[in-house]
DNA sequence: ACGAACAGTTAGCACAGCTAACGAATGGGG
DNA sequence: CCCCATTCGTTAGCTGTGCTAACTGTTCGT
């Protein structure tokens, strides 16, 4: 695991593998999942601008103008003219909006850590310390 | 970093930048998202049934037909008959298959394998343990 | 041999992704 | 100042992805 390729290859397949287990849980949210994906970066990034939002979830204005307007209609998030550029919309998680993605993560952490906890003390050691590292890796 | 829930947390959101760093690189298969996952699995995993298929992929039967037949028309996978039992169909990567998803997953990597490159050799070796502890973790 | 269970497909719906074309607001140069 | 290019977002219309319900064909147990 010397190989900077294998140990790409490594960490892609571990973090293909990580989110399709934590997925399983999002059924239970109800909401479809580029709404929640667009709706975490909202509730953890903040109010945006729909090209934004459209350019973090790496797809085109036109389908975040349909993932926002199916928040909106939910009553998870709002859409606003931003004051200074009318041109501009300012779009925002609600309450409700932060609770429901909050539980459904909450959910997700949660069958992510039962695993960790089966792991000796050292080996999350380990993984805290690689975490630290992907935080800057991945920056 | 001690907690495990902390620990989990950074994990998720690890791997949530991770696959989006990497998606960027799969316009280029001119291919869809779930149509280049489905096959990797087919070139990763060997010849499957639909069902086992759809299982993996976290996908109903009817979504998966779908896929598959699409696949199909594009030359890069087989459906034929499960010999010995006629209920069922073998789908398999196709030569075409291999070689569009191996290019597609060495972009990938590669553009993994360029950020983990700059780090400290102490912080590779930290990395390749985790790897090491997470595909034990994930099974 | 017959009915239950299983494997996939078909039909029909909502949602997600795209490009092209448009409307409205902004902003810079003449 | 005004015009024109640019920017931001929406609308229209297409393909693809996801679901459930209902169906066909196969297998298996009794």
């Amino acid at each position: 695991m010397a190989d900077t390729g294998d140990m790409a290859t490594g960490l892609h397949s571990a973090a293909i593998r990580l989110l399709r287990l934590v997925r399983r849980e999002d059924r239970e949210s109800g909401l479809t999942g580029p709404r929640l994906s667009a709706l975490s970066v909202l509730v953890f990034g903040g109010p945006t601008s729909l090209g934004a939002l459209a350019a973090a979830e790496q797809v085109r204005a036109p389908t975040m103008t349909r993932i926002v307007e199916g928040l909106v209609q939910a009553g998870l998030a709002t859409r606003d003219a931003e004051p200074g550029n009318r041109r501009q919309v300012r779009i925002a998680a609600t309450e409700a909006g932060v609770r429901l993605l909050e539980a459904g993560r909450e959910r997700r952490v949660r069958a992510l850590a039962e695993r960790i906890a089966r792991l000796a003390e050292s080996e999350r050691r380990a993984l805290g310390r690689a975490v630290e590292i992907l935080d800057r890796v991945l920056r």
